[in-house]
Parts: structure tokens; sequence; C-alpha cells
DNA sequence: ACCTGAACACCGTTCAAGT
DNA sequence: ACCTGAACACCGTTCAAGT
């Protein structure tokens, strides 16, 4: 606790630790847009320049931080896991025999699942991963270990490498919205009715869907981040999809 | 033709069409990070100014810019197409009729295929789409389209709602690549060699599956684009889930 | 070893003025 | 009606200097 001349206190000495916790949670209160090498400073009552002691430039700065969220993935308790059943249960499902090498599905859909509350706990994280022009170590590390657990089911580095690709950015338990979630309106409620009526004239289509889905309110859902049921609907299809053809025998080489 | 004091020639007047128009070929060319009000204007021979009497600020701008995009989809003639047969014509799948009604997921696939073609012609775009704040009109305008193609083939509004947001970024013939082309490496082929060794040491799983891939080599692929092979596999596989969802009667309400 | 001050080369955008 | 010049409030980052 050292005691500035401006009144100010500075609690210990700067290091990366500290400049990379204090961004992350900087992002977390004011946005990734409101995060810059001054404003940062600024919260550490420092001049801009002292954070290029701890940290090469900005991308560096942004890759640590994604690291330290990567590292919350599976650190929480895995309560309120639904089965490993997908929505797609029919009588050509048949009954999988349980065991560790068949419930690489589960473990595939926990991981992600862990993966995406990881990631709604720090709304910025998701689009600054995607963004980045290389992976950092922490990403590696995860894509690795999802991999691994394809793998360890026993499907084929054919089938997972189709699959890692078809999940996509899902992996990280995100996926971005089509629409914003108030379509345009930034005015009150009366100017939105409106623009939703005007909506529905232009783009019947979207409007029918919209008026349909009110999707779940039992879920914190933040802004940019899909609903929980959209979510998992998507990856059990995509997962069911990948067993089918993981029992079909199916390779690359099938394609007609 | 006016010529300029300065030996410069501008061509015609500035207008709106002009100003996007540029904005395109300016960010086709050099990268979308390169694109600024400044230097736009230089390019066009005129001052940052004079180009916010034909668009209000930079977000009109990208709007501008996005749907010259969207509007060349569909412009192109629609050959060399694989047929609407997924990659899963397993037993199960049976022969499903043919006709108008029965075609939705053919002509959903060449929607988005025609997408994906317009796309990968402006490399900028698909990021641009995504991290816009509110959709454009031309977004909303192929949106309700393919919405509508989903309607009638006869899947329910609840349904198609929900393939929507399964296939998120997909719908625009584009998805996130999950790792680089070439991963981190900067330095020549010696030294990418060399990191390549270092990788398969500490992401082993990693480096079996892109060993595996070759992808295809007969696809022109931008960078921050998926190959064409991924990314059929991935939407057929989104496809065939849908439409099998939607052959059993599915409803939200079937969740567990 | 760590932090600072001043500066450079950029941004998007506003305002008042020119023709 | 359309374009300009100068300015404002920002960026990330370099360099030489301080302690």
């Amino acid at each position: 606790m050292a005691q500035q001349t401006d009144g100010t206190t500075r609690r210990t000495a700067l290091n990366r630790e500290r400049v990379l916790r204090a961004a992350v949670a900087h992002a977390d209160r004011s946005g990734i847009e409101a995060l810059s090498m001054r404003s940062l400073a600024q919260e550490l009552g420092v001049v801009p320049m002292a954070l290029y002691k701890h940290v090469a430039n900005k991308d560096e700065l942004l890759a640590g931080m994604v690291d330290i969220v990567i590292a919350e993935i599976g650190e929480t308790a895995e309560t309120g896991q639904k089965g490993e059943a997908g929505q797609n249960g029919g009588p050509d499902e048949g009954s999988a025999p349980t065991g560790d090498r068949a419930d690489w599905k589960g473990a595939v859909r926990r991981r992600i699942l862990s993966a995406r509350r990881a990631l709604l706990r720090h709304l910025w994280a998701a689009r600054v991963i995607e963004s980045r022009a290389s992976p950092t170590p922490g990403a590696l590390g995860y894509l690795d270990a999802l991999i691994g657990t394809f793998r360890s089911g026993g499907l084929s580095a054919d089938l997972t490498h189709h699959a890692m690709h078809a999940l996509g950015s899902r992996v990280w338990g995100f996926t971005q919205e089509l629409l914003p979630a108030a379509p345009d309106t930034d005015g009150e409620a009366r100017a939105r009715a409106a623009a939703l009526a005007e909506l529905a004239l232009r783009y019947p289509h979207i409007a029918e869907i919209a008026a349909g889905g009110t999707h779940d309110d039992d879920t914190v859902v933040g802004r940019g981040c899909d609903d929980q049921f959209e979510f998992e609907f998507a990856l059990d299809l995509l997962l069911d999809g990948v067993e089918r053809l993981h029992r079909q025998g199916w390779t690359s080489a099938d394609r007609a």
C-alpha cells in the first residue's frame, strides 16, 4: 500500500498478473470496447507506458485475458446437467452401451457446456477468441483436450476432424446471434412496437419466427449470447449427427 | 472528368453509390482494417469530411458495403452444384418424394452456397456482417427469404426457428475457423517446421488432426474462410438433422 | 528494474466557413 | 448543394530520460 502524492493508493507493485486481472475486471464491467491501454493504465493509477513493461503490446494483453477465462473452464461444479440423451431419441437410436468409451458424447457435451458457463461470465471473451489472429496456448490446450475426448470415445481422427470443424465456434459454448435481441429500435417501448409492426410488414417470415420464440426465461442471457435452449438444440443436433456417422463407419472418402 | 489543380482527376461528382463502390473495392484490395474514412477519402481524391455528405458515419458506410455484397447473392449461375442428397443417405432415409414441397432442403442448400460464393468474393464481408450491432435491410431480406424457403417446404415455424439458430452464421455460407491456416509461425519454412514439431509435442491431438486433413486443393480458399468440403459437411449434417426432426413431427415442447 | 513525459502517426467526427 | 480547413478527443506505440 504505497500512498501516492496525488492521494490515490497503489496497492502493490505492478506485475503481469495484476495487469491481466485488472484488464479482465475492466472488460467485465465496462465492455471490451472501453478497454484501451490508456484507460487500463488510468484504472491502475499508472501512466500508459508503464504497462508495456509487463505486456509487449495490446495483442498480448488480450491473449493473456483470454487465457485467464479459458483457465476457468471446468473449475465450476457440473451440476444441473441434462443427461447425455439428445433430443432425437427415436427408435432408430437403439440402446447404446453405457461405459467409458461409449460416453464420448456426454463428455464432449459437458466440456462444451462448461466452456459456455465460463464465457458467459466474461461476455467479451468469445469475440476476442474469435477475432484473434493466432490461438493462445490456453485455447490450443482446450481444443487438444476436446479432440482427445472424441478420440478416446473411439472416433476416427478423420471424423473427429470434421466434427470439430462442424462444431466451429460452438466448441467455446458460444454462437453468434443472427439478429440482435432488440432489432434496431433504440427508442422506448412505443417506438419499438411501431418498428416491430413495420418489420412484420416488410419481413413477414422473420416476424413470425420472432413472435413464436419467447425463448427460455429461466436462464440468465447476456447480450450477444444465445439462449441456452437454442445452444443445446444445435449442439445435440450436431453431436447426434456425428454419432450416427460414427456408427455407420463414415469416412471422408464416402462423399458422393 | 474534372482536372484537379494538383494533377489528379476526379472522374465524376461524388455520390453515395460511388462512395460505397469505392469502399468495397478498397476493402477487397487492401482488407477491411486498411479502410478508414481518411484512406477512402484519399482514394477518391477528396478531403475526409466530403464523405459525410453521402454517409452519416462509418457505421452507415459499412452497412452500405454489406448490402452491396448481399445484393450479389443469387446473381451468379448455380453450376457445379452437388445434388441435394446429404452425406448421410443410409437405409433409414427411405426415398423422399421429389417435388416442390419436398425440395426445401435442396433450395436452402443452394441459397446458402450462393451466399457463400458472394462472401468469398469479399473476404471482409462475413466479419462485418457478424460484428454489426444491427442488421442491414439487405441482411433482413436475405434471412426472411431463407426462412420462407423452410416454411414453403412445410416445416413448422417452431422447427424453422430452431433450424435458423442452429445454422447460425452458416446461413451466410461462412464459419469462423478454429485455427488460423498457418498456426502462429511468421518465419520461413524451416522455422515453421520447427514450430509444428513443437506443437505436436504439446498438442498431440491437434497435430494428428492437422496432419490428416490436407483439405481440398481444388477450391480457392481465402484466409479466414473454411474449406468447401468442411462447410458442406457441416451444412448437410445440420440440414439432415433438421429433416429427421421434421419427419418425426418434432416440436420444441418435446425437450426432455 | 521500473516508471515517466513528450511525441509520432494515426483514428472518427464536429463546427464554421468557403464556393 | 457540395466541399474544405482547422480542430477536438481519442487511439497504440517509440524513444530518451528519469529514479
